[in-house]
Formats: C-alpha cells, structure tokens, sequence
DNA sequence: ATGTCCGCAAACTGCGGA
C-alpha cells in the first residue's frame, strides 16, 4: 500500500500537476493540503474521473485538506482536530480506507515568533498529541501525514544556522516534534534513509529549488503497529520542477498491507 | 532585507499569508 501527502498550495491552481502526479504514480491514498478553496469550489468531478474518490474539508482563501483513495470510498472519521471548539481553521481530516486510518494534517506556519501565531501552533502540535496517543491506544494502523511546518533536525534544512529563530525549527516546536514521536510513531521518510539530506520543499525565492535549498517539513509517521511493515519511502521531487509547481513535492511511504 | 506565488477585494494593484 502507498499513501502519499502533498501540499498542493491551491487546489484548483494545481489541478493539471495534480492529476499528471496522480496517473503518473498511483497511491492508494492522497493526503493534499492547502486547498485554499471553499468547501464548494472542491475539483471533484476531476477527481473522480481520474478514479480518486475524496473527502475534504475546504476553507474560504487558506488551509483546507482532502483524503483521496483509489477506487474506494474513504470513511471519514473525523473532520477538524479536537480539542478546541473555537477553532475554525480547516487543518486536519481522518478517514479510514482498507483498514488503515489515515489521519492528514496541515499544522500551522507559527510565523512571525514569537507571537499570536506562533502560540496557535504550539497549541495545535499539543492538541494533535492528544489525539495522536488516542490513535495509538486504540491499535490501529495509522498513517498520520501532511505539512507539519516541522524541520525536525539540523540535517533536515540546507542552513540551519539561518532558521534557529523560524517558527518551523525553533526548539520549542522541535521540542513538541520530539515529544510526539516519543509516543512511538516511526518518521518513516527518516527511518528508511537515516543519513541521506532528504527535502519536500524549496521556496519560490531565489531559485531555492535550482540551488536545491530545500526544507524537510512534510511527513508520514507510521503507529508502532505499521511500522514493522514498512518497505520504502521517499519524495517525488521532480514534481517541484515542473510547470506552475507547487512549493512543496509530494511525499509517499509504502508498507506491506493485504 | 530580500525574494515569489496564492486568493481576494475591488480591478487591471495591493495585501495578508506562506
């Protein structure tokens, strides 16, 4: 089974690149983040000629997540991360497809910190342990994968000298990083290549991805029950070459599942 | 500090967000 997460900066802007990657490589399910459309400007049509059928949370401008399976209805389990009935942004979606719980998130920027902003992402990474440990109590296999807007170590951006103070590597938000996969998750882009500089995004700046000044901040964590199934992982970087790319590549893992 | 791309409101440019 392969699922794969990207962040698509725009759904609507990016349907073409979206539906090339889609045929070109087949996942089983699509976790896509930045929608930035509202829930009634969702694609879907085009997504399902294209043999995905989605579930999605949209949002007027920013955020918004979808779940696409090939083939197969996703049973939505949850729409919005809990833990906070005032919070309106469209960041997170789990469903259920062959057995596998798969939750997709698009955890905030927290740019500028500190700040407002940054003190909403720390509080979104502490409500997302909560239910990450509610994932793994109940033994199911999870998947959970998207933007986490995380550098998790020196290696994992092209200076980190340069992003000490950034919202995505500051150590507070490292700190909740590690926190979560002390609960037992498997970060399985860096399981499978323990050494290797591995990036999933490169700025529209300066030819970041030209001079290949990248950023590893999307991911897929694999519960304690997955993660002995794992057999390979990685990015589909030249996607972030293309035409009107998105900022970000897509990400995948695959794991032997019947 | 800079740079670029996105959606949006009011338009053919500027702003917030990333």
């Amino acid at each position: 089974m392969r699922i794969a997460t990207f962040n698509v900066n725009s759904i609507n802007t990016r349907l073409p690149a979206l539906l090339q990657w889609l045929e070109e490589t087949r996942p089983d399910v699509a976790c896509l983040q930045e929608l930035k459309a509202p829930q009634d400007k969702f694609p879907e049509a085009a997504i399902r000629a294209a043999g995905y059928c989605p579930v999605w949370h949209g949002q007027k401008s920013w955020n918004g997540v979808a779940l696409l399976a090939r083939g197969v209805e996703p049973q939505e389990v949850v729409r919005g991360l809990p833990g906070d009935p005032a919070d309106e942004q469209s960041r997170y979606i789990e469903a259920v497809v062959n057995g596998v719980l798969v939750g997709g998130l698009y955890l905030p920027n927290g740019n500028p910190a500190p700040g407002p902003k940054f003190d909403y992402k720390l509080r979104w990474m502490e409500r997302l342990q909560a239910r990450a440990q509610e994932l793994i109590d109940s033994g199911m296999p999870v998947v959970l994968c998207g933007d986490y807007n995380v550098i998790p170590t020196d290696i994992d951006v092209y200076k980190p000298e340069r992003w000490r103070e950034d919202a995505l590597f500051r150590p507070e938000t490292r700190a909740a990083w590690n926190e979560l996969l002390g609960q037992g998750w498997c970060d399985a882009l860096r399981a499978t290549h323990p050494d290797q500089i591995i990036y999933t995004f490169w700025d529209y700046f300066r030819d970041a991805y030209g001079r290949n000044a990248g950023l590893r901040i999307d991911h897929l964590l694999l519960s304690p029950s997955l993660a002995p199934r794992l057999t390979a992982a990685g990015v589909d970087r030249e996607v972030r070459g293309r035409e009107k790319p998105s900022d970000h590549a897509p990400t995948w893992v695959e794991f032997d599942w019947p």
